[in-house]
RNA sequence: CGCGGGAUGGAGCAGUCCGGUAGCUCGUUGGGCUCAUAACCCAAAGGUCGUUGGUUCAAAUCCAGCUCCCGCAA
């Protein structure tokens, strides 16, 4: 009889936890090749102007694969239900909950963490978004045990994608999502038979990329030509870039740069009108806008909006 | 009852306060100019002004209800 074989037949015990939608596509990944005991995400809360109560991307996914569904407020209220389950590993992606040591100790083969960065760059909430507006030139995704400082745990494996001009936050989040599923997945076997790395992260390498604060999302134009266009599409499709137009929310979705300086222009000041859109003077040259959204309406194009607001030119953006 | 903005030809807006023949910038179609053009000139088509009811001689406009969209906050 071999035993090797005995232990690889032998299903490990496994918890996934997560929330949103970029954990998704790595939790049918993992049910595609493994048995999942439980799910762990975040409560049903109230979402949209009605407030009505959503469940979370994979709450949705559980339901659908009839997987058992632990949705503590804090974590700490489900840690009995968890050691009961016995796991062999917890698996935790974009879960939303910092994880207590009590939680940590429990699963033999220790927790391990689907993160969207290179670490120990860009630890934090939202390293997708950081990682545009922050100018990186490449990013990833980093599969490591978890500690409990934040994302500061030992790294078993990452892969590093470009961060291209033309990438937004939504597309950039859609790659690395996959990319994480595709590396856990091809990570997973050494992890089970405890053959993976396990490298100390370089502390004095570290950067963070903290959730996004409503502080982040107003454009600052004194910035850079190019800061500007990398934060407006770090934080497109969500939660968008702003300024104020006539003292009203200007959403901005879409931007890129020029080589035109107007040298006189102020900050802020709106320079000329183009076939797709209407410039913007920045600190060091103008970004022209192609795609705005005002308080109260729809997206539209900024040609549209041109069309129905005369006289821009020399108006004052703040 | 969390706060607020909006619904007007295909698009974006004005007109609403102070009721009285639907306007602007585009787009579309046809014609003209041009070596040529997404440029320019001329012309045309296209709207029961979100919906229901009320007030009035008369409602996009005033009043009430309803539906849908969106920004903020959570």
């Amino acid at each position: 009889m071999d035993f090797d074989k005995i232990d690889i037949i032998k299903e490990p015990t496994i918890i996934f936890m997560g929330t949103p939608e970029f954990s998704v596509p790595v939790l049918e990944g993992l049910l595609s090749k493994y048995k999942v005991r439980a799910i762990v995400t975040q409560p049903d809360k109230p979402v949209g102007r009605k407030g009505e109560v959503k469940p979370s991307p994979i709450k949705e996914v559980a339901l659908k694969h009839d997987i058992l569904c632990l949705q503590p407020a804090k974590i700490k209220d489900a840690l009995q239900e968890i050691n009961v389950l016995e796991p062999d590993l917890i698996i935790t992606c974009a879960y939303g909950q910092i994880l207590p040591l009590e939680l940590l100790l429990i699963p033999r083969l220790g927790c391990i963490n689907v993160h969207a960065s290179l670490l120990p760059k860009l630890r934090g909430g939202a390293p997708i978004h950081h990682a545009i507006i922050d100018g990186y030139a490449k990013t990833g995704v980093t599969i490591m045990y978890m500690a409990e400082a934040m994302d500061a745990g030992d790294i078993i494996t990452a892969k590093e994608i470009p961060v291209l001009d033309e990438d937004t936050a939504s597309s950039l989040h859609d790659k690395l999502s996959v990319l994480g599923r595709d590396l856990l997945l091809q990570t997973l076997p050494s992890i089970l038979n405890g053959t993976n790395k396990r490298i100390k992260q370089d502390e004095s390498e570290a950067t963070y990329g903290f959730n996004i604060k409503r502080e982040d999302e107003k454009l600052d134009f004194n910035k850079t030509k190019r800061q500007i266009v990398n934060q407006v599409r770090g934080l497109n499709a969500w939660p968008g870039a702003y300024c104020i137009f006539e003292d009203k929310i200007m959403k901005v979705w879409k931007c890129y740069r020029t080589d035109n300086l107007f040298e006189l222009a102020f900050p802020g000041q709106i320079t000329a009108l183009y076939e797709d859109g209407f410039g913007v003077k920045v600190s060091n040259g103008e970004v022209v806008f192609t795609e705005i959204q005002l308080a109260g309406k729809g997206k539209m194009k900024a040609r549209d909006f041109i069309n129905g607001h005369h006289d821009l030119v020399g108006k004052i953006l703040k």
